[in-house]
DNA sequence: CCGGCGCCATGACATTCGTCACAGGACGCC
DNA sequence: GGCGTCCTGTGACGAATGTCATGGCGCCGG
């Protein structure tokens, strides 16, 4: 029996995903978890061979709980909405043996559980061409300042809540803009959130 | 036996959600689309008693889509991330009879299902209250090129892109920002975008 | 039929934004 | 020590954006 954890934000479709994996007969789920702290305090008391994340959950992120539960030799699978090559970079940097994305197959998931707890890796076949492409441009005070940028701030704004003069502010937007490709900070912001740079 | 086809675009959540939905002894899913037009056709094929749809989907929408159905005489169910008042609205204006979010818990789906069947509605109670908020402020045109703003274009492509002139963008732009309490289009569009009016 | 509203436009003005050139300090690395 | 990169800043210029006043047109409801 191979005992597994789920963590997801939305509580129907948590219990769906529950749903899903009890029909298997090989597969119990032990614990679900809403949020990111919630999945690491119950990981560590339950021990589940598997820990199955979504990667956009308050609090903790998924991605900072594969980290921080890899680090205590767990095997974990992230499932989530988005195919942004950012996020399975930084989800194979923290270890996890997993990337599923919720589009596919539903038998997918089931197999994946097993092939992870067998020691195995399960990586959604569209995104493993797509892992080696490229990678972030961004520093992180240009990453910053195009975060704030793509909320409406204004230029004025961001100095102040970053503690930065006005024309640096412009600097690094510019920067970013040209970085991207883009032809003003609002579409540099939309790339940069769509290749799951922010 | 209450026959009911789903229509969901990520095939984890659909399979999840049928899953869940089995379940239940008095509940069979007969149908499963992966898009607003597939479900057209199965539902007029296979005259389920009721429908479960997703919102945001690839071809037609979930309103769309229950407009639709709802002209036929079928019983729709929305089933949505989005606790958006404009969404609620829509879909009620539609003619929808329940309209639920994925962050309620997994039990009210079966629930739902039934009331709905049995000639009830079922409404998720944190919208409930929320749908005689707030009526969407902006006319057709600011919204369009509020939308249009919010995907980067400048004033010059949207003026090209709806045949308008430079002067006259700006100025529906500043209503717009006006309207919404906001101080610049990006943050306008934010807004109108969060209560669900894009 | 008149008033209000949405639609479209022009012109003028101040502000914000995007670009460029340039420069100093901090840090890591060979 | 020198090289590169990032971080921070200034100054200046043109382009884009936001605001305001003002006008015409068509449509609908009273």
């Amino acid at each position: 029996m191979i005992r597994v954890l789920v963590a997801e934000d939305q509580a129907m479709v948590l219990g769906a995903l529950t749903a899903l994996l009890d029909l298997e007969h090989d597969i119990e789920v032990v614990g679900r978890a809403r949020d990111g702290a919630e999945a690491q305090t119950l990981a560590e008391r339950l021990a589940p061979d598997v820990v199955l994340t979504d990667i956009e959950m308050p609090r903790v992120t998924g991605l900072e709980l594969a980290a921080r539960l890899v680090e205590r030799g767990m095997r974990v699978i992230i499932l989530t909405t988005f195919a942004r090559p950012g996020y399975l970079r930084r989800a194979l940097d923290a270890g996890v043996r997993g990337y599923l994305l919720k589009d596919a197959p539903a038998e997918d998931l089931a197999r994946a559980v097993r092939d992870v707890h067998a020691g195995g890796r399960a990586i959604s076949p569209e995104l493993a061409a797509e892992a080696w492409s490229e990678a972030d441009p961004l520093s992180d005070r240009e990453r910053e300042v195009l975060r704030l940028a793509g909320e409406g701030m204004s230029g004025a704004g961001i100095a102040a809540e970053l503690h930065l003069s006005e024309g640096t502010v412009r600097n690094y937007l510019s920067e970013a803009i040209s970085k991207l490709g883009a032809s003003n900070r609002v579409e540099a912001a939309r790339i940069a959130r769509h290749k799951g740079w922010l």
